[in-house]
DNA sequence: GGTCCAATCGACACAGTGTCGATCCGGTGT
DNA sequence: ACACCGGATCGACACTGTGTCGATTGGACC
């Protein structure tokens, strides 16, 4: 299953179809189905079906576009994902400037495009166990980010900011994890859950005094 | 769909089947094939006939013992953690013998045991997404380890070991969250994952850094 | 006005789930 | 010794959803 085929082979930006053609309004008026079913019902509750006859077309049609509905939750991933990228943009290069307002910079603009797109991202956490595609990617995209941290880190020890402590790379990790896992939480509301208008806090504090060892005021 | 349905009412232990009769060993041979499966595959790709051919009974026998292929899981579920609960036992109630080597005991012990059923957990970690008992489950379970580390943390602040911060409850969350999450890519071995040998040390690091706010020899 | 090909769909084959009714069989009461 | 009961079992069916194939449409271009 690869992330979708090209019906109209004319360049194909990202691996997704491409291209003229009613076509075209097509394919989106399925990942606008998509992304509209999703903040009614799980992904595994939307059928093939349902996303066709959304676009106004029939089911097999609908592989004319995508090879399979994870496909289309991959095309929507990857959107999400690029737009996270673009609104981190270069915070991190400007760190020293002022390191806590940058972190929470960081952290703050991942909250807010996760946020804006809570159904999709929580729906690739779910079938993130069941689809191999997904998976990959979105181990791909977290190891942009994890190097992107780990990068970072290292910069802060060595102007010594930071002192030496974890390997950067695991420290990384954690990190990353743990805000991975409770937005996770706290979009979907299920078991314990920080609030949403507190999770940037609660993050960036674990964040400073993991990566500095020091004591910032409490925010709270 | 509950965890299981009770065919000989007779005391039904943990709300699972019970009694004697050759029946029981069979519920017995379908949760040993389901731990066995898993270790080969995904659960998302074992059937429910493959439950039962290796339980030696037919398809419909195994409805006979479980509503379904998730109530199974469910029921290994239930072991696993009722065993991490044991093996914590009373390490909280401890903590202020030696707080850093008590936290690296509770957190030795939950990488040991789920360690040791990698397979169960990775599947529920898997499904959680798709099946809401799972999920219920899952979040009562963590709930209550989260009331556990809330109230020993604030414990260390009244003893004046920990400063004051974050409010308990979302760092203990926080925490939490991060070890679950760092645990499954390292068992999944998915993703960018802490090393098995390392991953107590670096999730203890956070966690110590993050409850008392000062710096321990760094273990590396 | 004919050709081509992107776009479309009806119909099929397949895999897996869950249910129903019939059957088997070991223990129990008389 | 025998009829009976209910736990245990399975064959066969209905249903849902996926993916594929072959045939048809219709607009663009010669």
């Amino acid at each position: 299953m690869t992330p979708a085929r090209t019906p109209t082979p004319t360049a194909a930006p990202r691996g997704r179809r491409a291209a003229r053609s009613s076509g075209d309004e097509r394919e989106s008026a399925i990942l606008a189905t998509a992304e509209r079913l999703l903040h009614e019902r799980a992904f595994a509750d939307i059928s093939i079906d349902d996303l066709a006859r959304g676009a106004g077309i029939s089911r097999p049609t609908f592989y004319f576009y995508f090879p399979s509905k994870d496909a289309v939750l991959l095309t929507l991933l990857d959107r999400v994902t690029e737009e996270a990228e673009a609104a981190c943009g270069d915070v991190l290069v400007r760190l020293a400037e002022d390191p806590p307002a940058r972190w929470r910079e960081l952290i703050t603009r991942f909250h807010e495009t996760f946020g804006g797109h809570r159904a999709v991202v929580l729906a690739c956490a779910q079938v993130r166990g069941t689809n191999a595609e997904v998976r990959r990617l979105w181990a791909t995209v977290m190891e942009r980010w994890v190097q992107a941290i780990e990068t970072a880190i290292e910069a802060e020890r060595r102007r010594g900011a930071a002192p030496a402590g974890l390997p950067a790379r695991d420290l990384a990790i954690a990190l990353n994890s743990m805000n991975e896992r409770v937005w996770y939480a706290t979009f979907a509301g299920d078991g314990p859950a920080v609030a949403e208008r507190d999770v940037v806090d609660v993050l960036l504090d674990v964040w400073l005094t993991a990566i500095y060892r020091t004591t910032p005021p409490p925010p709270a």
